[in-house]
DNA sequence: TTTTTGCACTCCGGTGAGGAGAGTGCTAAC
DNA sequence: GTTAGCACTCTCCTCACCGGAGTGCAAAAA
């Protein structure tokens, strides 16, 4: 995603940086290009609008600001974003009130599920923004307990309890009929071996057992591992997330054009091209940010996503985040993606 | 909603009708009022524009049409378009081709809430306006088979398996810890005695039996008695809906307000608004029409909604519908929904 | 060398005038 | 009852104009 290496500006004198700085904070503030008298006005460096100027003459050669046309001000670049976020930005701890707002909404107990959903609205409404969180990968997750259920021709039910309180269902259609103990045993079986294991885990398990089980003579294992079989081959493994808040986005004057609107709200509910994106965040340790194209996705131009991992035990289970406008309020979303992202872990972690 | 009893405008000539008709189909087609000329030239009835205004300031006296300024066209009001709808409207049969859209989509047999998810997909692809079904209250379904499954600190998984084959979870907290056999031989109690009854009844059923049982010295249906009393006490009993294709209300002219937008798509997630108004109409019979400010609800005020209920073996479980502005093609739509709402009650059935 | 002043220039946005187009209502004629 | 004629109204588009904000550059000041 061409992430400058930070030192790229170092050519850049402190005044140029601290004037850069407070021409993009003026503009995500208000969102009107930045002109000279405005920031010879507001900041205390106590220059004329003409030096100024010349600065921002500078600022634009490298690529850091542009003008939307000859006789505006400033606005940063996407370039110019990117330096501001890595580089120039003092994240602040998050303040006592949000903090508490956070622990409160997730500290409500009842299954995984129901606890992303929640996450996402409140991500939402903290930010104003649009709120997102993965669901994390069944795969990953553990089992807790194991059932089957026989149904009418040839149909069993697989109840699959994970730690995390999430249930799984599954029909699976078997090549013949099982009685209820035969199921009963082989649930037992298959708790007794893993129980506590990831799905991951325990779909290679099943396929090296079976090998080894061809020509054994012992029936109940034959069973379990055919239901088990059953029960783990298919992997309906897209990935899924939850959302919230899109209408946030309605009115920001840079999405205001009902065409681009449209656009991206139909790729919300298409689903396929932020999954993907979020799922690169899900390689980065910490907050990660992308800024107008850099998401690689056109309908995102003027949108910046913020994400963070979150992970229970050390293992990443999948992210969390908020879309808006480029122009966003970096230094307060950001704490809050971090910190909301710590937290479910947390909670997610008391479900186990 | 003020339906007219329709004779109300017997003392309308026929001409009069035939202009109407012209004029409101005109509208729909390209959302212009219409103006005297045009319709001189698109109708066959031969009349002089002059006549014609004469005609139409009549029925903007009757409060059929109205013009947007003093030198615009008319275009229909509510109480037009109501009229339009029930008397003037000659609704096709659908064409072939979307009847056969229809039934390759729902012919497909997973569970109802896939189905239900398809169902409004369909209806907003081939309207381009949003769809929307309701999901079937718990309560009317078929109960096919109950399981219960010991789980830690006294919890106990419920399974519910409908006959429209979803699978319900319920997870509750009992007073004591109940064994496995317990457990085994109450479900076995209750689904001999339930299997195939609705859970509503099932529900009062047990309300009964709780008497009875209470000095009852078989230990076995109490417990069975017990586990149903906490599997059916809770009523979440909200009811829900799934939408599909919202983004294609986006870009219709009387629509482009972002801010009005906003609105309709927050009342969208919201729910409860919307939900009300479908309620409404599970009670008629067939194809009922909400027009504009009809549904009561401000943010749909210049939507209209297409609605009819679906039944099971003659019971109503729910209704689908579209949502558009209110300058919709309801010749087009009406038979669409129509036909849906059949085609969904079969496919429906055959999933029992 | 750096900063500032002064000045000409550019572009946007709002306002107001003018004219074309579409449509109406009314009156008088058919 | 229907039509023709006509004055009138309203919207919408274009064009011109002007003020405001901002720029770039050259020359003066520090």
């Amino acid at each position: 995603m061409s992430k400058p290496s930070g030192n790229e500006y170092l050519q850049l004198s402190e005044r140029s940086l601290i004037l850069f700085k407070a021409l993009v904070e003026h503009f995500i503030n208000d969102g009107q290009p930045v002109g000279s008298r405005t920031l010879a006005r507001d900041t205390r460096l106590d220059l004329s609008p003409a030096t100024i100027r010349n600065i921002m003459a500078d600022l634009e050669d490298i690529g850091l600001l542009r003008s939307p046309h000859t006789s505006a001000g400033r606005i940063p670049t996407v370039k110019g974003y990117r330096l501001f976020v890595d580089s120039l930005l003092r994240v602040d701890t998050l303040d006592q009130e949000n903090v508490r707002r956070i622990a409160k909404e997730l500290e409500i107990q009842d299954n995984s599920q129901l606890l992303m959903e929640r996450t996402s609205n409140m991500l939402s409404e903290i930010t104003r923004l649009a709120g997102v969180v993965t669901l994390p990968r069944v795969e990953q997750k553990a089992l807790d307990q194991i059932e089957f259920l026989s149904m009418t021709d040839n149909r069993v039910l697989v109840i699959l309890v994970m730690k995390d309180r999430e249930i799984q269902n599954r029909v699976i259609h078997t090549a013949r009929p099982y009685t209820p103990s035969e199921l009963q045993e082989a649930a037992n079986y298959l708790n007794s071996l893993y129980s506590g294991k990831d799905l991951q885990t325990v779909r290679a398990d099943i396929l090296k057992e079976m090998k080894k089980v061809k020509d054994d003579v012992n029936k109940l294992m034959q069973t379990a591992i055919e239901m088990a079989q059953y029960a783990f081959s298919k992997d309906e493994n897209k990935g899924d997330f939850v959302m919230a808040g899109q209408t946030n986005l309605m009115g920001f004057a840079e999405l205001s054009d009902v065409e681009k609107l449209r656009k991206l709200f139909d790729s919300f509910s298409y689903k396929r091209d932020l999954l993907h994106l979020l799922e690169q965040a899900i390689q980065a340790k910490g907050v990660q940010i992308f800024i107008g194209e850099e998401s690689g996705y056109d309908v995102l131009d003027d949108c910046s996503i913020v994400t963070s991992p979150y992970e229970v035990d050390g293992q990443i289970l999948g992210v969390l985040g908020v879309i808006g406008p480029t122009r966003m309020d970096y230094e307060r979303v950001i704490p809050i993606v971090d910190v909301t992202a710590k937290m479910l872990g947390t909670a997610l972690n008391s479900l186990n």
